[in-house]
RNA sequence: GCGCCCGUAGCUCAGCGGAUAGAGCGCUUGCCUCCGGAGCAAGAGGCCGCAGGUUCGAGUCCUGCCGGGCGUACCA
């Protein structure tokens, strides 16, 4: 018989809905003996049944519900509610074994038994020579979370963090460095690796920056339309200036049909130069005289205002002169420096070493502040040898092969599928460097080989699914069975209320203006709330506050959702939010100081707890309920990978503390009362703590 | 084209096949002589994207469609 909850305030026990589905049987029986369903179709036989339904489950509920009273069970009461068998506990006895319960696990109540199967979750996986940035942060506080609540399940857990220590983007803000900023960096290390990633973000700026024009012009000719009408008094404008030829030609030609500009095909390299402050005049115009815009049948509606436009020229226009020449020399000398990287050049290691000292110290530190404590700590440069003998050993065994010049596993070949499914990944850039595949491969094997795991987590947003398919798969073919064991946890993107996250419109919240804003606005909360506070408490408070919204921000919602990140939101303590369960938690731990009671007092009276009526008041059942409720959250937050339900289970017991707050005095309460509420406030306590503590949010006991 | 995800109140989101679909924000109105007002109470606000199907019972499972996002061979 299958019970559930019975999900209203004011009982506690359980319910079966076994007479609701026993009823359609019985009712279809006895019509189809009386022949009532003679000549009716499925759909008018169905519904004559359903009508008999409801009286009739009612009718058998009720002569359950008379059976089971009578055997004298110990249940508080046994009832007949709409067709469902509901079963009370006696709540004085059952919230006493609850509450000693809770009080004598501390801080264990909640975890599962001990489970055999080492999980490692690798999560926290930031570039060095780049900035940290909301991105990284919404990964941080789920890898956190979904390890210790898997730790809480039972499992033995080992967290990993994977550094992106090389790649071509350390190459680039090297090369940026050394051919600009050599020796200009920041004389407080602290301060370095934030500097290190601003070079990056130029190093990207510079080599992209044609890329950047040409995408502009694009756009232009794309939506707007005024500019395309505009070309023809463009080009002879430019007739006038002496630039007419061949490049003008196509340029205009390309724009005035939504072309994409093909870089290799202008001959002359001032072209574009010479053309654009003529682009930039054309927009300011637009801005300054605009007309209401007006549909065109089969035109797309544009994407940008005239004032955007303007922004993004405004924006590449100061370097136009000099960048544009350049360009293609400083990708030439990219090339280059990932050649010292490729042949080891003593120099170019060391300086390597240095900087990549600079981002990992940022990186510690960002992790202690978020509560982020890693057992291995895995770097993309230790996994490239080894993922090149993979590599290698694969191509002679035949599972991958040279194609278009690099090495590449095609999959669905290699497992017989007709239908496209796990695709072709390629292993290997055809120059012999490496891929982030080649070293996921090696890092892989390496996790279940020599860190003796059973089960391997990637926490990766969810944009990587099917690469993480692939990877595994491969590792299949390769005759490493255990890959079956590694398994992708996806979650959603963060994305700003203006749109995508994307460097290269340079509109990525980096992780350190985030923190000190909240930090600055949970200052000021203190000071107006609490200013009696001793200064380093107010300060603790702010960073407990503070970072423990920005996280609860992050696992308040689905994996399966994208995360908005608005600042503003961020900033605010009210309502769903870490600091209503926190403030939960101080009141509770208040209400205990005033009593004077410590836990273990407490605990010498919880096993005869009696609330001082037949029945406990609604508001204090429905907090035992979600006081009771922590162990099975667990268990199912673990399962499923889904911190976010933990996040709704703190919330909602703070829910239940307050409506049980306003509606119960302790302290002026005649006993036993007071010593049956003041043993539920401690209960409740831990079990916020505990929540919060799975979470990786600090609870504390003033705020 | 194929694959994955999302669509629930004005906005942001919960909702373990079950009884009356819930929170927060915003809006309206109340509540500190009482364990801390980062709070509480009340009000307004819903074709749970659409259409079928499975089931005694569907926001929840299945199929199709519509709308949006992401992925799909040398980025990570």
């Amino acid at each position: 018989m299958e019970l559930r909850a019975i999900p209203f305030a004011g009982t506690w026990g359980a319910a079966s809905s076994v007479c609701r589905a026993l009823a359609s049987e019985v009712v279809l029986r006895e019509l189809e003996a009386t022949g009532a369903l003679e000549g009716l179709s499925k759909k008018e036989s169905k519904k004559k049944v359903n009508e008999a339904v409801p009286t009739r489950a009612q009718d058998l509920a009720e002569q359950v519900a008379v059976r089971i009273a009578a055997g004298q069970n110990g249940f508080a009461r046994v009832e007949a509610v709409s067709g469902y068998v509901n079963i009370s506990f006696d709540a004085n006895a059952v919230a006493a074994r609850l509450v000693g319960e809770v009080l004598r696990q501390g801080v264990a109540y909640g975890r599962g038994g001990p489970r055999g199967e080492v999980v490692m979750v690798e999560h926290s996986q930031p570039n060095t020579h780049k900035a940290f940035h909301v991105g990284h942060l919404r990964n941080t506080c789920l890898g956190v979370a979904t390890s210790r609540i898997l730790a809480a399940a039972g499992y033995p857990v080992k967290d990993a963090t994977y550094i992106g220590d090389i790649g071509m983007h350390v190459i680039k803000c090297l090369w940026c460095y050394e051919r600009f900023h050599r020796g200009e960096e920041p004389a407080d290390p602290a301060a370095r690796g934030r500097w290190l990633g601003e070079i990056y973000a130029e190093s990207d700026a510079r080599l992209n920056f044609r890329k950047d024009v040409l995408d502009l012009l694009h756009l232009l000719a794309r939506e707007d339309q005024v500019f395309v009408a505009a070309i023809d008094r463009l080009l002879k404008y430019l007739w006038r200036m002496n630039t007419e030829g061949e490049d003008i030609a196509y340029l205009l030609g390309r724009m005035t049909h939504a072309q994409e500009i093909k870089e290799d095909l202008l001959r002359e390299e001032d072209v574009i130069p010479k053309f654009w402050p003529i682009v930039g005049a054309q927009l300011r115009d637009e801005v300054e005289n605009q007309k209401p815009y007006v549909p065109v049948e089969g035109v797309p509606e544009p994407t940008t205002t005239p004032e955007e436009r303007l922004a993004r020229w405004e924006a590449l226009a100061p370097q136009m002169d000099e960048w544009w020449p350049q360009v293609p020399a400083w990708r030439e000398e990219v090339k280059e420096t990932f050649q010292r990287w490729e042949r080891q050049d003593e120099e170019f290691v060391a300086l390597w070493q240095e900087t990549r000292g600079w981002s990992l110290a940022d990186f510690e530190r960002i992790f202690a502040e978020l509560g982020a404590r890693f057992d291995v700590w895995f770097f993309e440069s230790q996994v490239e040898e080894p993922g090149r003998r993979m590599v290698q050993e694969m191509l002679e065994q035949g599972l991958a092969e040279i194609s278009d010049g690099l090495p590449v596993v095609k999959i669905d070949a290699k497992l017989g599928l007709e239908t496209e499914t796990y695709r072709t990944l390629p292993i290997l850039r055809s120059d012999g460097t490496t891929l982030y595949s080649t070293k996921d491969l090696a890092l892989t094997k390496l996790k279940f080989e020599e860190y003796g795991v059973d089960r391997a987590l990637w926490v990766v947003d969810v944009r990587q699914s099917l690469y993480f398919q692939q990877i595994a798969k491969i590792l299949e073919l390769a005759g490493f069975d255990q890959a079956a064991q590694a398994q992708h946890i996806g979650y959603e993107m963060v994305r700003l209320p203006e749109g995508v996250i994307s460097s290269r419109k340079g509109n990525v919240p980096i992780y350190d203006d985030i923190r000190d804003a909240v930090l600055v606005r949970a200052r000021e909360i203190i000071e107006e709330k609490n200013p009696d506070l001793s200064s380093e408490a107010k300060e603790q408070v702010a960073r407990q506050v503070g970072i423990g919204s920005l996280k609860y921000a992050m696992l308040a919602r689905d994996i399966t959702k994208v995360v908005v990140f608005d600042l503003e939101e961020a900033l605010s303590f009210d309502g769903h939010a870490a600091p209503y369960v926190q403030y939960a938690h101080a009141r509770a731990c208040r209400i205990l100081e005033h009593a004077g009671a410590t836990e273990e007092h407490l605990l010498g009276f919880a096993d005869g707890l009696d609330f001082g009526s037949e029945q406990p008041e609604a508001t204090e059942l429905g907090l035992l309920q979600a006081v009771a409720a922590l162990p099975e959250e667990v268990q199912r937050s673990a399962a499923e990978y889904r911190p976010l339900l933990l996040t709704n289970y703190v919330y909602e017991l703070a829910k239940r503390f307050n409506d049980f707050y306003h509606a119960c005095p302790v302290l002026q309460s005649p006993e036993p009362t007071r010593s049956a509420r003041l043993a539920l406030v401690a209960a409740t306590r831990q079990a916020l703590a505990n929540g919060l503590d799975l979470l990786g949010i600090e609870a504390p006991a003033v705020m």
